[in-house]
DNA sequence: GTCTATATACTGATAGAC
DNA sequence: GTCTATCAGTATATAGAC
């Protein structure tokens, strides 16, 4: 059976090209707002064509989605499984957070902001269900952390989780490649008030 | 000249009700997926009859951001006005945005999630603006805390900005009015995080 | 794999009666 | 202030030719 030097690739590699062009254009103007005629034209053909490769609109937006989780869970479960200690866990976590933003940043941008009204209807259930995931994990870590006594005990852990969860993502809003600062620099700043504070002064009292 | 109990009052309430379903809607499922019928239906009243009180549809979200962010301003105002430290005006900004997360959370969700959209018609470059004038004042608040000795002198500025104006907002996607916690408990444990860190220990050394 | 042509439904908005 | 009726524009999606 032909493999790599097969029709099949060239016809898997326009599908991902115009899956592309969908995700910058449903990042950046949103789902609702990209018509399937913004994604043709931005592709050089016409709407019409676009149904050759995919079933519907919704299935581009399932199909990124899918592809998205998956890959950043499985990044997740590597940090849960790995020896390191409770600090260096976090770290990790709130790293890869801020690399995904640089790698998948159109990815990260439609979860943001449409994981909520997708996750209305069924198909998009599974959102849901990444969401307690995620939740699951940053808890995990930040009970380790306390247990092990990297962290204040006296932290409320669903605020902080919702805190991290929260401020981690939400860069992708202004982040963009390139530009001048580098995903590390920005998770390098960013650790550095999460852990220590902003404030001068010996905290913790 | 009829006043409080003449046909203007009744006039006008009915309008604000309208433009109060209207931001719960525009809120909760997002201003292009919200139709002028989901807004009638939700008013009891049929489509055409809202157009005896408004333009358009994008009239209501223009006058529900107008007041808003006027509203918001004057707030901020007030706080650089005052004769209060710089530590203390920084924790007066933030918990002034938890407590306008819990008085006006639809109207904060609307300007967090269609700001970027909007903000593409000329008719909204108010909400631009509003930014910058925003920017201004996370700046002056934090460069004052630092030439004061109350914030560490290694701040970056412009990242420590960005954190803040993004995660005191962000709280609106899952803060509610009524829920477990108040928007004083909210704003206190994120100023602890915020100006001590979430690491056990002494940082700063 | 793309185009032509079009079905079908929905959307914002209007005009005039009540 | 609301309803009836409806228009014009736009949206997703389909069928079959090339």
């Amino acid at each position: 059976m032909p493999d790599q030097a097969g029709g099949s690739t060239a016809t898997e590699s326009r599908r991902e090209e115009l899956l592309r062009i969908a995700a910058d254009l449903f990042a950046s103007k949103g789902f609702r707002n990209t018509t399937v005629r913004d994604i043709a034209d931005a592709a050089g053909i016409l709407s019409g064509s676009l149904y050759h490769h995919f079933d519907s609109k919704e299935s581009m937006v399932d199909e990124l989605m899918r592809t998205f989780q998956a890959e950043l869970f499985a990044a997740y479960d590597e940090i849960l499984a790995s020896s390191d200690d409770a600090r260096t866990k976090l770290e990790r976590a709130v790293r890869l957070s801020f690399d995904t933003i640089e790698r998948r940043g159109a990815e990260v941008a439609i979860f943001q902001n449409e994981a909520a009204t997708l996750g209305a209807s069924e198909r998009f259930g599974y959102l849901a269900e990444r969401n307690r995931q995620s939740r699951d994990v940053w808890v995990t870590l930040l009970t380790e952390g306390v247990q092990s006594g990297a962290l204040r005990p006296d932290l409320d852990i669903t605020l902080t989780y919702r805190f991290i969860r929260d401020t981690v993502w939400v860069a992708v809003r202004w982040y963009r490649p390139g530009g001048p600062h580098t995903a590390t620099q920005v998770a390098d700043q960013y650790l550095t008030i999460l852990l220590d504070g902003i404030a001068k002064g010996t905290p913790h009292a």
